[in-house]
DNA sequence: TTGTACGCGTTATCAG
DNA sequence: CTGATAACGCGTACAA
């Protein structure tokens, strides 16, 4: 923090109807004075309030507009008590899920004349704190907190202060918390039912580590319509590793070395299913006819890219931080519907399950 | 913008020493009441200012600290004229590029307490405009523009106001700007002459569109490094096409469909270099041995993918990012230094090159 | 219809 | 050492 410099600009004092050209930016006196108003009357000329001659209103925003004023936010925040301001918390630092969200709250925030300020914790539960801090020593009407795991985290602590807050593709335990998060389990029934309805029967489901609640939830879902539908797979066809390519290599390697073959396979990644697309084609399978594929994210830099290009199950991440947005405003406007909110998944059809029933 | 709602709480006339617990935020006003100070030195006591009576300074920071007491950030901006914020203007939407951008220039941001709006103007100029008039309002100290292209775009229009602008990964025609780029020549010579020195002769380029500042001058490094070690290529070596891996495929048709076969691709970008190598790989080349392969841009979640793993160029732009956030605040601070800088790359070598001369 | 005066929360200056 | 008082820039009752 640096000394403040002396400002002698500005002063009231000098000479009216000069149309002063200091550097400091130009203050409705400024403008009351040079339209030769008061400063009562030049306020509600600009703000369209109170009742003036048009002649009046005319002179004092053609004055504003000639010498560039511009209403100082802070001033009229410091009034208002009302920023219009919210605090953006991410608490993995930006990745593959945190753009498209950001996108979907900025586009929200933005055309509702609010401003974002941006904030990467890093997963630093101090720093985390600090920004806290710094945001509520801001003023903003309220905080998104977002991550991209659907795992609980601990609660953002905003020490007392009664502040409207919305986890984005985040969960925390509180039950009166508000989250928003995708519906792993719609959309892991989505890609099966796909997967069926095109005639598959023998399904495999290769996704990525056990710990990540997506996961569970995902597969747990698999399991389900399958049930439902009566189809019977063995144990080794649900298969966790990691969220890369390489699993999905190895996956592949697993799942042709035994007995019963699948003629589907679930991935819980695009990354996955782009490796198990290129091990099948390795190994003079084919894609779709042989096997189909279904991937996980709709990244589209993979899902594209992948040979053939992959049809996916697409988490509407950036409709999700839209709506997160839209529900932190509400929020800030007094409303309060609270709790877990889980957002459907939609499917992208490519070429990777072929288009027609036994593709 | 909605009416605001009337505030009546928080009154200087209530009954002294009360610890009051009303909704609204405690002011310096009420530390200074609880504490049995006048105003002017609760001030002092918080901000370590002037000479006070330890005793004194301790009871008011104790008061201030029991009562939660957090200085609003909108007043004391108002009274320094300083607000300890900056904006970021992303021209593009939040893409490869600007997610390392924004980590760095968040980071050094962040680490100097001070906070960042985030604004994305999608290639919109209006909007543009709209989210630099926000700025302006709010008072923001500085605000950098950042794209995720090396050619010039629009000067920010910051309407008169002597406003420090930087331009990161983004530039602009008029010579007293500051922007920040990194250096694609460097760049592409680092890659060619890394390929040398493994003792590779016959080296092609394929990249991504010419209109692109970036290919240009990509290409130029890499030619002249080729004349500066005498070596000579056809002209059928350098192939300009899209920024994807379908592009690397056919340029590896291309290429192998003529008489003199090259030893080396440095590809414009990891995405080509791996299509470049799958498409190697399936025509039955191996990869460093017959055909050694640099990438650029080090996105790893594609060049650790490659197999084998791809040696590519580092454009660095979280480093690139940092600087950018340091030079806006040395401007700032009233220093000046403009134009437009350079900034290196550098080789992250993986496997595609094999590891010694021949290899 | 227009002008005056006060408050928003803080800091800084200048008496006491 | 401590306490009034005047800014900072703006909105808004209330008086003229």
């Amino acid at each position: 923090m640096r000394g403040a410099a002396k400002a002698e600009v500005g002063k009231t004092k000098s000479s009216p109807n000069l149309p002063q050209s200091s550097d400091a930016l130009p203050t409705i006196r400024d403008v009351a004075r040079v339209a030769g108003v008061s400063l009562g009357t030049a306020s509600k000329a600009l703000n369209g309030q109170g009742k003036l001659r048009l002649e009046t209103r005319a002179k004092v925003q053609a004055v504003a507009q000639q010498l560039g004023f511009r209403p100082n936010d802070l001033a009229q925040s410091l009034q208002r008590k009302r920023t219009f301001t919210v605090g953006l918390i991410s608490t993995d630092s930006y990745g593959r899920f945190s753009m498209p969200l950001l996108e979907g709250i900025e586009h929200a925030l933005g055309s509702e004349q609010i401003s974002v300020f941006l904030c990467n914790a890093a997963d630093d539960s101090t720093l985390e704190q600090q920004h806290v801090n710094s945001l509520l020593a801001k003023r903003v009407d309220g905080i998104i907190v977002t991550s991209r795991r659907t795992d609980p985290r601990t609660p953002l602590n905003v020490a007392g202060a009664k502040l409207p807050v919305i986890y984005a593709y985040a969960r925390v335990e509180d039950s009166k918390a508000t989250c928003l998060l995708p519906d792993d389990f719609q959309g892991g029934r989505l890609a099966t039912e796909h997967l069926i309805k095109l005639g598959r029967k023998r399904i495999a489901h290769v996704t990525g580590p056990e710990r990540f609640e997506a996961v569970r939830q995902r597969r747990e879902a698999w399991r389900k319509v399958l049930d439902e539908k009566g189809l019977e797979v063995p144990l080794s066809f649900a298969l966790s590793g990691a969220w890369s390519e390489a699993w999905g290599h190895e996956a592949v390697q697993r799942l042709l070395s035994k007995k019963t073959k699948p003629d589907a396979i679930f991935c819980g990644s695009d990354q996955i299913a782009r490796g198990v697309a290129d091990a099948l084609r390795e190994c003079g399978v084919r894609v779709p006819e042989d096997i189909a594929l279904v991937g996980y994210d709709n990244w589209e830099i993979i899902a594209v890219a992948t040979r053939p290009s992959l049809t996916t199950v697409d988490m509407n991440i950036r409709e999700l931080g839209r709506r997160a947005a839209l529900q932190l405003l509400s929020l800030i406007d007094g409303q309060r519907h609270q709790g877990i909110q889980h957002l459907p998944c939609s499917l992208v059809v490519r070429e990777s399950c072929g288009t027609k029933k036994g593709g």
